[in-house]
RNA sequence: GCGGGAUUGCCAGAGCGGUCAAAUGGGACAGACUCAAAAUCUGUUGGCUCAGUGCCUACAAAGGUUCGAAUCCUUUAUCCCGCACCA
């Protein structure tokens, strides 16, 4: 057989190229399908068998939706700031931009070597400045409307990357790029985008994203972690101090308060007498902070303040404490020892009092002893609380928040978990933010007509620190208000801000004058199915959200959502089950592997062993045998007889079309190619078979082989490219369920024919008695059994009289299940 | 600690109330072809019984719901993954 791989691959890549048949335009008459994979960062190593897999899995869906005749957007493009290009670069006394366009030629290559349908017109790179100018326009707008801010507080910093992290970006204590760093708490003046103005918003618009992973979703909401509780005033030293509780129920049992020991206004409680105290107390925490912060102990120190209780107007003592958190609803709580795990280890730590305020719904009142020996965090009934006592949590909570609020004491509030996204990042590799610093106006945004701030070429990583910074042709500029000497902010952007918004960008990709054509986004948005890994759920997958709400609030977009429908895909494992990793020498790599075999192979290969949500392990024998497949259905189209189907083949592919369409439509590709291989197990063995029908059988393997599937629908002399023919249509009336019948009948015959074979050894006859009206099925199939079973068959009705019989079998026929005898 | 998810035959992996001793692939074994091998094809692959439609034990473990459970519920165990002092 002349079926050379890697030549006709090439070949195929060219055609589609030249007549650029995946490229598209909007066009309203046909309904569009915008299928989309995460973009990746071009790293220096190239593509690893996820980015396949993961490519892999949107283009079968793309093709699918192409011959179903959608106009599928199916772009492609690279994260390409970042810091591995950078620190390459620093290493070569280099540019990162010679590393970062080498990885995405490279990368771009891999691509196109595994037959995706991008539409290569539209790639969109990170780096360049015609698409890092716009997240400098929307960096402008979000300072318009005060969303982009500057502010100092405590922030994480990673001592490897050397710069500033978000909180996203910090997992258990260290960062993401480096498990074995733990980030630093410092204090830094820094920009925020304020993701909190549409916390409630994300929070509650999850519940429209129906078609998202579960776990995500719930991800999402931990993370942005809506509570709703109250907030009262606490008077100290004549002050009014806001403190957040969502147990206002337990007022009654508050014997201090505590406040952060991160809180910007702690030395205003602190006396003159405590002020020491207070102080070491603070050293000792910057000298803890690297250790792991998840053993850490509450510790605290008391202020020398008391507050006053707004209704008992009781006076406990204020503490610093290691355990609050300062950015958290006010940095201050009231701390209830018996109805608190944490407030009980510290009042027991610090001997301060504890009183219990709660007791279980069916407790009486009067048997409750007041010592607390451990605590009761929970609702129940209210004791030792004035007139609320005697109340269940649930009516307390709202009573005491009543009643807060009718002297003003107090209201009912919701906080978040969700922080303010730290941007800044002290690198030079990223969008550099469009801010210049002046001495007499301040801060001022860079004028909408300056943009992009471009990263100068020019540069020397000469020291540790980010180069733009000794970049005087850079930093110095001119005031745009008063024309004074001003200076250029040096930090750059976050990555995530690239990535938050690519997506609309693709819509409309070479525009100049704008973002994007609002309308040309209208067609293309929101995203049909967006593919990628769900280590991004608290990261990408929240801040792809909150720009699109922006976006829309700037009339951009009607959406609310990018993306109605997201699938994770598993991960794949090397053939020993562990994660793929060069240490352990399981890495597969796809380039290799498309040698090896083709490219077809991979892909086919990638879809079949598991769902494709699943983790899945890599295979050297799965493959071959996939691989044999492919040639197998090669030898199939190409030897096959082009004449007439029979009945049963017209039966068995229109079944096999109408259960791979849905198949396809739900993702459910392994079993689409189970059922396709089983069928060409079966057509092989067909003496002939029309045209028409191979025809549509290619078309079927085509979203999983499209190079192979080119080659034989050319070679079967079809002139157009097979990857934008229509979708086979199945013909219910063909499936002929009689025949499916008729073949589970032989099948189990055979079954029991073979059974009986093994207990009494070979035989060479096979006599068949069936109940009369069943003769005809088995006198049809007598070639088939005979093929199977090897034995030379005859088969009678039990009510033939001339026939041979015997140890007299016949008799125990039943329907669906004939007597056999064999000799 | 909290919250998710998983647990199927030698392995991987379908199945998600009856048609299930459980698709499919890999592996193993046997057979056909061949001088032989590779490729290809066929069969077997829980136990017992037996010229077959039978019985038993089975889908992590124990209970439960049901006429009926791998599939639903409860508890337990193991594994994976997220969040971890958010008041």
């Amino acid at each position: 057989m002349n079926f050379d791989f890697e030549k006709i691959e090439k070949k195929w890549q060219n055609n589609w190229e030249k007549k650029k048949i995946f490229e598209v335009k909007e066009d309203s008459k046909k309904k569009k399908f915008y299928s989309l994979e995460m973009y990746p960062y071009p790293s220096g190593s190239g593509l690893h068998i996820g980015h396949a897999f993961n490519y892999v899995l949107g283009d079968i869906m793309a093709r699918f939706k192409i011959m179903n005749g959608f106009n599928v957007l199916h772009p492609m493009g690279f994260d390409s700031f970042g810091l591995p290009a950078e620190n390459a670069a620093i290493k070569a006394k280099s540019h990162p931009k010679i590393f970062t366009e080498e990885a995405i030629a490279s990368f771009v290559k891999q691509q196109k070597a595994l037959g995706l349908t991008y539409d290569w017109s539209r790639m969109v790179e990170t780096h360049k400045p015609d698409y890092y100018k716009w997240d400098q326009w929307i960096f402008l707008k979000m300072f318009e409307k005060k969303l982009a801010f500057k502010k100092e507080s405590a922030v994480n910093w990673c001592p490897k990357c050397k710069t500033v992290l978000a909180n996203e970006q910090v997992h258990n204590g260290k960062c993401w790029r480096h498990e074995d760093t733990c980030v630093e708490i410092k204090h830094l003046e820094q920009w925020f985008l304020k993701i909190t103005d549409y916390a409630d918003e994300l929070y509650e618009d999850i519940n429209t994203l129906v078609n998202w992973p579960e776990r995500i979703k719930i991800m999402q909401r931990n993370w942005i972690g809506k509570s709703e509780g109250t907030e009262i005033d606490f008077e100290i030293n004549n002050k009014k101090w806001k403190i957040f509780t969502t147990r206002p129920d337990t007022i009654f049992g508050v014997t201090f308060m505590v406040i952060s020991a991160q809180h910007p206004k702690l030395m205003e409680i602190v006396t003159s007498e405590q002020k020491k105290e207070v102080e070491k107390f603070l050293k000792k925490l910057t000298s803890t902070s690297e250790k792991d912060l998840a053993d850490l102990e509450k510790e605290g120190v008391f202020t020398g303040s008391y507050a006053v209780n707004p209704i008992t107007k009781e006076k406990v003592p204020v503490y610093a404490g290691n355990f609050v958190v300062a950015d958290y609803g006010s940095g201050m709580i009231m701390a209830v020892p018996a109805h608190d795990d944490r407030d009980f280890a510290f009042a027991k730590k610090y001997g301060i009092k504890m009183k219990k305020v709660i007791i279980k719904e069916n407790e009486l009142i009067d048997s409750v002893s007041d010592k607390v020996e451990k605590p009761f965090p929970y609702s129940g009934k209210l004791v030792n609380s004035g007139e609320f006592t005697g109340l269940f949590s649930d009516e307390a909570k709202e009573h005491i928040t009543k009643f807060l609020e009718s002297k003003n004491l107090g209201k009912k509030v919701v906080n978040f978990k969700l922080r303010d996204w730290l941007v800044s990042r002290q690198r030079f590799w990223g969008t550099p933010i469009p801010i210049i610093y002046c001495d007499k106006c301040g801060i001022v945004p860079v004028p909408e007509k300056d943009l992009p701030v471009k990263l100068p070429e020019n540069i020397k990583f000469t020291s540790e620190r980010n180069p733009l910074i000794d970049n005087k042709g850079f930093t110095d500029v001119k005031c745009p208000k008063c024309g004074g000497k001003g200076k250029r902010e040096t930090d750059t952007m976050d990555t995530f801000v690239n990535s938050s918004w690519y997506f609309f960008r693709y819509c409309d990709n070479k525009n100049k004058k704008e973002i994007f054509d609002k309308k040309k986004a209208k067609y293309w948005m929101p995203i049909d199915l967006y593919i990628g890994g769900a280590e991004h759920a608290c990261m990408h997958l929240i801040y792809f959200r909150f720009y699109t709400k922006f976006l829309r609030d700037l009339g951009l977009t009607d959406l609310n959502e990018p993306a109605y429908d997201l699938f994770n895909q598993g991960m794949v494992h090397g053939e020993d089950g562990t994660v793929m990793s060069k240490s352990k020498g399981n890495v597969v790599d796809p380039l290799e592997i498309i040698k090896k075999y083709s490219a077809d192979t991979l892909r086919i290969f990638l879809v079949s062993v598991a769902s494709p949500d699943k983790d899945f392990s890599w295979s050297n024998t799965g493959i071959e045998s996939m691989h044999k497949f492919v040639n197998k259905f090669i030898n199939f189209a190409i030897n096959i007889k082009k004449g007439n189907s029979s009945e049963k083949t017209e039966s068995k592919l229109n079944r096999l079309i109408k259960e791979i369409t849905e198949d396809l439509g739900e993702m459910r590709y392994n079993l689409a190619i189970i059922k396709l291989r089983q069928f060409i197990d079966f057509a092989s063995e067909e003496k002939e078979i029309s045209k028409k029908d191979l025809d549509k059988i290619i078309k079927l393997i085509s979203v999983f082989c499209p190079y192979t599937a080119e080659e034989l629908w050319s070679r079967i002399g079809n002139k157009e490219f097979i990857s934008l023919e229509k979708w086979p249509e199945y013909d219910e009336k063909k499936i002929n369920s009689k025949l499916e019948e008729q073949e589970k009948l032989i099948g189990s015959l055979i079954l029991d024919v073979n059974n009986i074979i093994k207990i009494v050894g070979d035989k060479k006859k096979l006599f068949v008695y069936a109940i009369p009206n069943e003769k005809e099925v088995y006198k049809e199939a007598i070639n088939q059994i005979n093929k199977k079973t090897n034995l030379d068959v005859s088969v009678y009705s039990v009510s033939d009289k001339d026939k041979y019989d015997p140890e007299n079998k016949s008799k125990k026929a039943k329907p669906q299940k004939p007597a056999v005898y064999l000799e």
